[in-house]
DNA sequence: CATATTCACGAAAACGGTTTCGTGTTGATA
DNA sequence: TATCAACACGAAACCGTTTTCGTGAATATG
C-alpha cells in the first residue's frame, strides 16, 4: 500500500525546503531551471497530487457546492441535478447532495452540517414541510454569514437571494387555454394543497385562463390530493365518476397518468372524450399509453442556470448584494392525450 | 454579515489560550468548571461551530463518501443513491456525487479529483465505456492507496474489492421459467450488447432457462439494441413483425414499454397473445398500460448495503484485506403484462 | 518547613499546503 | 576592491483544529 506523497516527503528526499518544492511545482520564476526540473520529475514519478483539504483550509474555498433537494427519486429533480453537476464540473466544482425528504428538520440539519466549511454555497429547492411551516430562518442565517444561496423551483419571497424557476402560472394558463381552444367546456384541475408554491401557481394559471373566458370556477371540478407522489385511495375514481369532465389539467405526471387509466376504465376515449395535460414532462409522459401532453419544465437548463448564478456569486470578490430571479418559460409538449 | 467565529476569536475575547477553549468545548476534565461554563456560554451565544475542513485535515477523515454513477436521470441509480444517502447520513457521512456519463475518461477524472483527500472512500457503478475497454487501473490504484471501494450492480471480476449486486442471471432465469410455465413457446429476448455485465448476465439466465427445457436458442428471437436508454429506430418494430413471438423478456423497462406499445399497435393483446416481462422495476412498470411485470432489483437495499460495507471498511483500523460480495435476490413483481 | 501531588492552563507541534519576507551567494558595476 | 542587484532558496507564518507535554501555583503530605 503506497501512501500518498506530500510536499514534505519530496522536500526531505531531495534535500530542499518545502517552500522550494511548492514553488517548483507551480513553476515559479524564483526557482532555477535545474531545481524545478528535478522536483517536477520526482513529483511526476511518485504521482504527487496536492491534498484538496489542505488547499481548502488555506484559501477558504472548498470548490464544493451543496445541493439540497426534497427527493432524489424524482425525475424533475434529477434533471435539475444533472444540469447543476454538468455546469459545476466544467468550473471545477464538485457537488454534495443532501436529501431533505420533504422534512424541515432534515433540511436545517443538512444545511448546518455543510455550512461549516464543507461547501462554498448552496443550491436548493424547499421541502414541502418548510413551505408549510413558512419558516426560513435557516436560509436567512446562511445569507447573514455571507454564504451564497440559489433557490430553484420551490422558492419563497421571504428570503432575498438568487432564484430560478419556471413560470408555472403561465404554463398552466397556456395549457388550459389550449383545452378551451379545443372546445372543452368542463376542464378539471387535479392539484395538491396550496402551500406548495408550484401547485398554487399552477392553480392560479388555471383560474386565470377560465376567468378570461368568463367561465365560472366550479369547485366540483377541482380535486386536491394530499400527497405529491402517490395516488393511494380512490378519491380520483370518485371524482371522475361524478363529473361530466371533458378535459383535465394535472399538476404532475403521476396524477395525469393515473387519471388517464381511470378515465379509460370508465369508458372514456382519450383524447376524443376527454383530454389530459400534465406537468413535469418526464419519462412517464413519453412512454404512457396514450402518451401525455405535458408542460415541460426544462429542469436541466434550470440546473445549469442555478449553478452558473451560484458560482458567479462565489467567485465574485465584492459583495454587492444584488440578486437575480430568472424565470424560464415552460414548453407544452403535445402528445396523444390532446387533440393537436 | 457576521463572520464565522473560530477558536482563536473566542480565546482572544476571553483571554485564554486556544487549547483551553478547545478543551472546554469538549468538556475536558482538565478545565475548571468556571472556565468551561464561561467558554461554553460564549460559544453558544456566538453560535460557534467547528470548521469541518480543519477537522478533516487534522484527523485525515473527511466524513464524505464519493459516489460515481453512469447516470443520475435513471430510476435504478437514484434508488441506489437514496439507499446510500440514507445510510450514510445516519452514520454522519455526506455524499459527493459525480456522474461519469458512461464515459471512461470522466470516471477516471472524477475519481482522481475526489481521491486527493476529498472523500474517505468510493461507491461506484462502472460506466459502459469502462466495461467495454476493460481497463480498471484507476480502481486498482485506488485500492493500492488504501482507499476503500465498493462496486455495485455493474461490477467486474478484474478488481478485488467489496461488491454488491443482484443475481441478474437468476432473475432472468426465473422470469423466463415463469413464461414457460405459462405455456409460452417463442420467448424473445431484447437486450443490449454483451459488454455490459448486467445485460450479459440476464441473457445467460434466459439461455439457461431455455436450455433446461431443451428448447433450442433461436437467434431470430433475440434482438440486441445499441443504446441503453433509447429506442430510436425501428428495429423493434421489424423484430415484432417478423416473428411469431408469444412472450418477451426485456433487459430494461424502456425496451419493455416500447415493445408493448408496438405489439399493441400490431394487434397483439397483452397478456393474452403475448406476455412481457421487464427488468428494473421502476416508475414505468407501475404506471404503464398495461402495467408491466418486472424484475425488481432492490436498488435502495443495494445502496444501503454498499454504504454499510464502505463505512465499515473506512472505520475499521486494521487493514486485513478481506472482501465481501453480497448478492441480492431479485423479486418478480407480477402485474398485468403476464398471466398470473 | 520542605517536598510531593494535584490542578488548571498554556505552548507548541501537527495535519499539508501557500505565500511573504529574509538572506547568503554570485556576478556585475563603479 | 567595495558596493549592489539579481538570483535561488529557506524560515516562518498562516488556515482552524486537536493533542501532547510542560509548568506555575495551590494544596497535601511527611
Amino acid at each position: 500500500m503506497k501512501q500518498k506523497i506530500t510536499l514534505k516527503h519530496i522536500a526531505r528526499e531531495l534535500e530542499v525546503s518545502i517552500s522550494t518544492v511548492s514553488k517548483a511545482l507551480k513553476n515559479s520564476e524564483e526557482i532555477s531551471r535545474d531545481t524545478k526540473e528535478k522536483i517536477q520529475a520526482f513529483a511526476k514519478l511518485y504521482n504527487y497530487k496536492p491534498n484538496n483539504i489542505a488547499i481548502s483550509l488555506k484559501n477558504k474555498r472548498t470548490k464544493n457546492i451543496g445541493v439540497i433537494i426534497p427527493d432524489i427519486v424524482h425525475h424533475f429533480f434529477t434533471t435539475v441535478f444533472r444540469g447543476i453537476e454538468k455546469f459545476a464540473n466544467t468550473k471545477g466544482y464538485n457537488v454534495i447532495v443532501c436529501v431533505s425528504d420533504e422534512s424541515f428538520d432534515k433540511e436545517v440539519i443538512n444545511m448546518e452540517i455543510l455550512a461549516n466549511g464543507s461547501v462554498d454555497g448552496f443550491i436548493m429547492s424547499l421541502s414541502s414541510e418548510t413551505q408549510l411551516k413558512n419558516d426560513y430562518n435557516h436560509l436567512k442565517e446562511l445569507i447573514e454569514q455571507g454564504i451564497p444561496l440559489v433557490l430553484f423551483d420551490r422558492v419563497t419571497d421571504a428570503v432575498e437571494c438568487d432564484k430560478v424557476l419556471i413560470n408555472d402560472k403561465d404554463g398552466a394558463y397556456r395549457a388550459v387555454k389550449k383545452l378551451l381552444e379545443n372546445g372543452r367546456k368542463k376542464i378539471a384541475l387535479v392539484a395538491t394543497e396550496d402551500y406548495l408554491s408550484v401547485s398554487k401557481n399552477r392553480s392560479d394559471g388555471y383560474f386565470q385562463a377560465l376567468k378570461e373566458q368568463n367561465i365560472k370556477i366550479d369547485k366540483n371540478l377541482i380535486l386536491r390530493l394530499p400527497s405529491m407522489n402517490s395516488v393511494e385511495g380512490n378519491e380520483m375514481e370518485e371524482f371522475f365518476k361524478n363529473e361530466k369532465i371533458d378535459a383535465v389539467l394535472c399538476v404532475n405526471e403521476i396524477y395525469a397518468i393515473h387519471g388517464m387509466r381511470i378515465a379509460q376504465r370508465l369508458g372514456y376515449k382519450i383524447p376524443e372524450d376527454i383530454e389530459f395535460i400534465g406537468f413535469t414532462d418526464g419519462i412517464l409522459s413519453k412512454f404512457s399509453n396514450p402518451t401525455l401532453t405535458s408542460v415541460a419544465q426544462h429542469g436541466e437548463k434550470m440546473g445549469e442556470i442555478a449553478a452558473e448564478m451560484l458560482i458567479e456569486k462565489i467567485e465574485i470578490e465584492n459583495d454587492v448584494e444584488t440578486y437575480r430571479t430568472e424565470v424560464l418559460e415552460p414548453t407544452i409538449m403535445e402528445r396523444e392525450s390532446t387533440i393537436n
